[in-house]
DNA sequence: GGTTGGAAACTTTTT
DNA sequence: GTTTCCAACC
């Protein structure tokens, strides 16, 4: 009996093919990270040094994920496996190695945030009108480019005599330009320049195709051209390449994924053994069905059918709510009723959504029924400004040369100077060739400055200080010191609002990281620092272990799994996305939404709920949208339509106009208004307050019972509470905890 | 040089 | 509905 016995003939295969290029087709819940996990401690059981072998996936969680579960395989020697990201894979390259293209060990690495104050500057420079071209829409030409390897010189030759695509490739070489001179690069960049290293130092190359002899690389379909080419020069040697992908699940060509990398696998390595892997372990026949329906629309893919040994299970059910706020309900209602009745527990339902927007009502309503949840996405946590600001001193210590962040913290907090002072030290740093932070500590030199020279001295003075203190002084003192001599907290304190606390708070939270990587980490340095907190997601905070439901994007979901799904906003123009629909290249896009809608639908484990609502905002206007096209492509055998059940009496035609046709009459159809779906939360047996009684509210705080009344369906509780004022609320929401 | 108010823009998805 | 930006004031 041996570890490999538990897996299926084909997952088998694919674990035990170790030689030479090999495409593993898997289906979504195939079991694909188990396999990969099994290669590894093969690998290792034919005495191949874990030294050699290599795991790349996109998200540090599904690394860190992976890691674990190879320690708990295989044991000893599994920490030598090199299970990482792209992007830190390729950061720990460079930062040995990036001195070869003339940048220094120290760079920065910019975010979307920063990527935009240099754009800005850009345009500034090429007097580039930012109401003509969008800095957004540079940054997503420049960020394209990249995907697919093209310098601003090859862009400029492409450009030929079109003046438009001329200023594109000028805008991108001003904006490397700058990048160089601030000694840093931007995510897309860590790519590319690791491929540019390699193509100019074959000694380097070698030395790592040597080391990583086994390659595998996760989610594949995500890949993009630059990636692509990256794992083709390690591979170039050995060709020990395994990649696993699902281009049914590839969402990701908004920002740059080749789906071509999977489809065309086979043409780049003709030698490439093929696996797919179809029987899925995961979810229910109905959800698997309901999936596999779906996404047999789409044209252009690999010809794969899931099957499943498991249950049938519950059918998929579909509720349409007459607005967002009855939708958001009905699906905190669904999922405390489950938690009531025991059949789960909070962590066992996920949300999801296609926009981030949409998350807001999700949290009201669940802060106001007393459920935990955990929030993915929306605004990363160190994107905030305080955060951002504090590691924006951190950058200035660690590379003097990163100007966007010298210039974000010169003033912050006040200190007296402004724009005309900062012009004029940026002209004498041009005028010298030095950079801005140099041109600062020679503040006295500078002509026209007068008093302003004065008030850059202690700002200088302050960095340098804490420049000596780096190296022999531990992170969270430098740090705590720093916010002390600034007079940061103090500011802050002094606010004294909601939201200063709250800025407060989460300069707490960056400490406690820095205190944890401290501790973590073998050698803890600044740069360390910042570059791991440069490359994680919100995603990868996510753990397993808290009871908690949790709201995403349907992007986020990928590759995860819970055993109640709820897709919400099931409606077109909100999913498909109105962008979508209206884009350049509306046929294409559609099928990377109904991917999407894939994805979500192969989340859920046990049972999946799908709603719409017939009214809703967006961007601060009543909207009425039809209900979305993948709900139609559901056959009614598969869907729960709730009380109602409609006849169909039209056939659904299968060409495109027609549909589109089709769809129009049957809304015609619908001439009386749904009505309301009732929120059937079953009423507790008994409640453990009664009037009279002081009870304690997760958002309103303590109060009192004043009246319960029952009613067909859960008690309303009226409760006079000592801040918030009379509430009436329903107790299977409120969770009001006798006191 | 800093503060404030009001208008404009914006929302698809993220390492 | 919310955030960001800019111009006019202090």
């Amino acid at each position: 009996m041996s570890i490999y016995d538990s897996l299926n003939p084909e997952q088998k295969e694919a674990v035990l093919h170790t030689e030479g290029p090999l495409l593993i087709l898997a289906g979504a819940g195939s079991g694909k990270t188990r396999v990969l996990i099994h290669r590894i401690a093969w690998l290792m059981e034919q005495g191949i040094s874990p030294w050699n072998i290599m795991a790349i996936t996109f998200t540090n969680k599904a690394a860190g994920e992976m890691r674990q579960r190879v320690n708990n395989l295989v044991g000893q020697g599994a920490d030598s496996v090199w299970v990482a990201t792209f992007h830190s894979t390729c950061v720990r390259i460079l930062r040995r190695y990036i001195g070869h293209l003339g940048f220094d060990t120290t760079f920065s690495i910019y975010d979307t945030d920063d990527q935009k104050t240099v754009m800005k500057d850009v345009c500034k420079r090429l007097n580039i009108d930012t109401k003509v071209y969008k800095e957004r829409y540079l940054m997503s030409v420049i960020s394209r480019a990249k995907d697919e390897l093209v310098s601003p010189m090859e862009m400029a030759i492409a450009a030929g005599t079109d003046w438009q695509k001329k200023l594109l490739a000028e805008a991108y070489k001003e904006y490397q330009a700058q990048l160089r001179r601030n000694n840093a690069l931007d995510f897309d960049d860590l790519i590319v320049k690791t491929v540019e290293l390699f193509q100019n130092c074959p000694e380097i190359l070698e030395a790592y195709q040597d080391r990583f002899r086994y390659m595998m690389v996760d989610e594949y379909q995500d890949t993009n051209t630059a990636q692509f080419k990256l794992i083709s020069l390690l591979a170039g040697k050995y060709r020990n390449l395994c990649v696993v992908g699902d281009d049914d699940q590839s969402i990701y060509k908004f920002r740059g994924a080749n789906i071509y990398n999977i489809l065309n696998f086979e043409k780049v390595f003709p030698d490439a053994r093929v696996i797919k892997l179809e029987q899925n372990y995961r979810s229910t026949r109905n959800i698997l069905n309901t999936a596999n329906e779906v996404i047999r629309n789409n044209c252009g893919r690999k010809e794969k059918r899931l099957w499943t040994e498991n249950d049938e299970g519950n059918p998929i059910a579909f509720r349409l709510l007459p607005n967002a706020f009855e939708e958001a309900e009905l699906i905190i209602g669904d999922i405390s009723r489950h938690v009531r009745d025991r059949k789960a527990d909070y962590q066992d339902h996920a949300i999801l959504y296609r926009t981030n927007a949409q998350s807001r009502l999700f949290e009201e309503k669940l802060i106001l029924a007393g459920i935990p949840y955990k929030l993915i996405g929306g605004v990363n946590f160190y994107a905030r400004r305080e955060i951002k600001d504090v590691l924006a001193y951190l950058k200035t210590i660690d590379n003097g040369r990163d100007e966007i962040a010298v210039r974000r913290v010169i003033n912050v907090p006040k200190r007296g100077i402004g724009a005309t002072t900062l012009n004029r030290v940026g002209d004498y740093a041009a005028a010298y060739g030095i950079g801005f932070y140099d041109a600062l500590v020679r503040a006295e030199e500078i002509p026209n400055l007068g008093r302003s020279a004065g008030k850059i001295r202690p700002f200088t003075a302050l960095i340098e200080t804490m420049q000596d203190k780096l190296g022999h002084t531990p992170l969270v003192e430098l740090t705590k010191e720093l916010l002390e001599e600034t007079g940061y907290i103090k500011e802050l304190e002094a606010e004294g609002t909601d939201e200063s606390k709250g800025r407060i708070e989460n300069i707490d939270e960056l400490i406690s990281k820095i205190a944890a990587y401290e501790e973590s980490a073998e050698e803890p340095t600044l740069s360390g620092f910042l570059e791991e907190v440069a490359l994680v997601a919100d995603i990868d905070s996510l753990e397993e272990s808290s009871n908690y439901v949790i709201l995403m994007t349907l992007h986020s979901a990928k590759g995860l799994e819970f055993p109640y799904i709820y897709m919400a906003g099931m409606e077109e123009g909100v999913f498909p996305s109105y962008m979508s629909l209206n884009g350049e290249n509306p046929e294409e896009e559609l099928e990377e939404e109904r991917r999407l809608c894939y994805v979500g639908i192969t989340r859920a484990k046990k049972e999946l709920m799908l709603t719409a609502a017939r009214q809703r905002m967006l961007r601060g206007q009543t909207m009425y949208n039809a209900v979305s096209r993948f709900i139609r492509e559901i056959p009614d055998e598969y869907l729960e339509r709730g009380n109602k059940t409609r006849s169909r009496s039209m056939e659904k035609p299968s060409n495109g106009a027609m549909q589109d046709a089709w769809i129009q009459s049957k809304e015609s159809f619908r001439v009386k208004p749904y009505e309301s779906q009732t929120l059937t939360v079953n009423k507790a047996s008994g409640l453990e307050y009664a009037a009279g009684d002081r009870v304690r509210h997760i958002k309103f705080g303590d109060g009192t019972v004043l009246d319960i009344t029952e009613g067909k369906k859960d008690y309303e509780v009226k409760v006079e509470f000592d801040t918030a004022g009379i509430k009436r609320l329903f107790a299977s929401f409120a969770k009001l905890k006798k006191l």
